[in-house]
DNA sequence: TTTAAATATACCATTTTTAGAATATTCGTC
DNA sequence: GACGAATATTCTAAAAATGGTATATTTAAA
């Protein structure tokens, strides 16, 4: 996984009114219109953070008439996860060391 | 857990150079110069970005004489880990692995 | 085919973030 | 206690991201 995937997600993530649209999306999926209600933003602003969102994957787009509804995807909150996993994978190794001492202390 | 520690995660990480130090600590902890010579990077960029590093709780800092040797922190990758989690959930099947370590450490 | 609603884009001002250079601080050694 | 090495901080300029307003685009309905 490329570099830029990461940071298009972090950098996405990384700015609160993006943040508070993700946590809103939690709740269903909804339209630009019912976003920008829901949380005060101008329409301009709200589309132009779906876009962002979008581009890293962390929102798909569902075209009904003249609407455009906006769900969550899972791949940008994939991505975040390999990114996450290749970390933690350091503590878990270190949990898993420190297990096998025990162990072998138990036998000694 | 308040937006704002997950915010100051996310915005820690959503920059390149910041990006590059905490892949370069994977390979173990380094010295601010050390850092600064591998990156390219000049000292006092270095240190700046350190301090927002450590303030998401993604390193933590070894005072040895005059030197300072950072570290990955766990603290960090745990609240980002806690705020995917949150997302996840609904995707249940994928990042099972993640998912449980997670658990693990709620229980502990 | 004109009109209104919903959304996207473009453009410019403004705020925020980052970079660079100089300086301060801390620590060990002479 | 003076000096050099390592790191942190401060200040200003530059760059990047965001906000606001106007406008374009698309769609349904009159």
């Amino acid at each position: 996984m490329s570099d830029a995937k990461y940071m298009r997600v972090f950098q996405a993530v990384a700015d609160e009114k993006r943040f508070e649209i993700l946590k809103l999306l939690q709740s269903g999926a909804k339209t630009v219109g019912e976003i920008a209600d829901s949380l005060g933003y101008l329409q301009p602003q709200t589309s132009k953070h779906l876009k962002i969102l979008h581009q890293a994957g962390l929102v798909r787009v569902e075209a009904v008439a003249n609407k455009r509804i906006y769900h969550l995807e899972k791949d940008g909150f994939t991505v975040l996860g390999d990114w996450l996993s290749s970390y933690i994978q350091r503590w878990e190794d270190q949990l898993d060391r420190l297990d096998a001492y025990l162990k072998e202390e138990e036998e000694s």
